[in-house]
DNA sequence: AAAGAATGTGAGTAATTGCTCACATTCTCA
DNA sequence: TGAGAATGTGAGCAATTACTCACATTCTTT
């Protein structure tokens, strides 16, 4: 049970919105163009176009605007995965779908993906977030079980890791072609729940 | 180009070796311990039992800390990988001890070298570093292709990519079962190299 | 129009950081 | 043994950080 990384208080107006957003998206550019050790308070609202006491009044401490670009993401991401289990029956084209998704998530804007990944670990995720993070595996769960009915939690957190191992540091060589990418991470995830004989041909 | 990291001054006195010694092995366990957010210049003399000024004295910088600290990890895991290739003829036997190998070194000191790749990021790797890199990425390339002969670079990367990924979120959720993770591990790298018929069975 | 609520401001503060420098101690070798 | 080289010390500086607060501006509602 971990505090909460809420607004302190709730915006009302329009305004109140457009600010508090234009921080969160402050913060993913620097976080993209700078990474961790640049994302600052004050060089947050000031890529926002905001004074300091303005991010405070929405954020009670900076972990909190990261949080909140966290949730943003995540809620993206899932709601990409849900809508691969509505792809017909054939289990390969549901995991192909799935991967299709997490590629478009890394790859939307790479940088920020892999700062914000790096950024969690160090974040204490409260309820919220933690509820995120499960619903994505579960929904990740019922695809890859689709290929493989054995799959557990475990299976569904290494097809993730895979994923997005593969991506970053395909990202981090230089790789720029996504079509190579895609089919790489494809034939690890899919040999990995489909093992092959592991006789000598 | 990059500057090297390189000692401010070198070591003439058995003394003055086991101070630098002493530096960058209390680097490991502040990291370890605390994250990279604890790793601060103060905190490495103090827990090295030598004050600030001789820190100073052989690194010019806090960057080269870590980065002897890094090529240290990395001149170790080289050696054990380089053991995998005398493994006799059997491909899958060697990709077997290479990824044995990639298991000890991650699971000698889980923390370390999770906070340690995460902090290679933002290191800016001299040309040193970088060769050792190179000389992993080709001892792994030499191992995987027995299996795949197609294997290019991009190959070898992915499979480091797809050890690390698996073996850091087992370690993240809480995973201590290190055969089962070896046994996942396994799977995976061999299902990447040698990909299952796509077929429906 | 007026008053109170909501929103916005930014100079300033306390804490922490990486790092320097003037000096003390220990070692080496003629 | 003594002189210079090597090694070790730690108070403190300059820069940066997250965050506060007294106040100004804008909006809503009557």
């Amino acid at each position: 049970m971990t505090k909460p990384h809420q607004p302190r208080k709730q915006a009302r107006q329009a305004r109140a919105r457009a600010t508090e957003a234009a921080i969160v998206e402050a913060a993913a550019r620097i976080l993209e163009e700078g990474g961790a050790s640049a994302l600052t308070t004050n060089r947050i609202a000031e890529r926002a176009g905001v004074s300091i006491g303005s991010l405070y009044q929405y954020f009670p401490d900076k972990r909190s605007v990261i949080a909140q670009l966290l949730r943003r993401e995540r809620a993206a991401l899932l709601d990409g995965i849900k809508a691969c289990s509505d792809d017909g029956d054939d289990p390969l084209a549901a995991v192909g779908a799935l991967v299709d998704a997490a590629l478009r998530h890394q790859f939307a804007r790479p940088a920020m993906a892999m700062e914000l990944e790096r950024a969690e670990t160090e974040l204490a995720l409260d309820d919220e977030e933690i509820a995120l993070a499960a619903a994505i595996e579960t929904a990740i769960g019922d695809i890859v079980r689709r290929l493989d009915p054995r799959a557990d939690v475990a299976t569904a957190r290494d097809v993730v890791a895979i994923c997005r191992a593969i991506v970053n540091s395909a990202a981090l060589a230089g790789e720029t072609d996504i079509g190579r990418i895609r089919e790489r991470v494809l034939r690890a995830v899919i040999g990995y729940l489909r093992p092959p004989a592991l006789s000598n041909p």
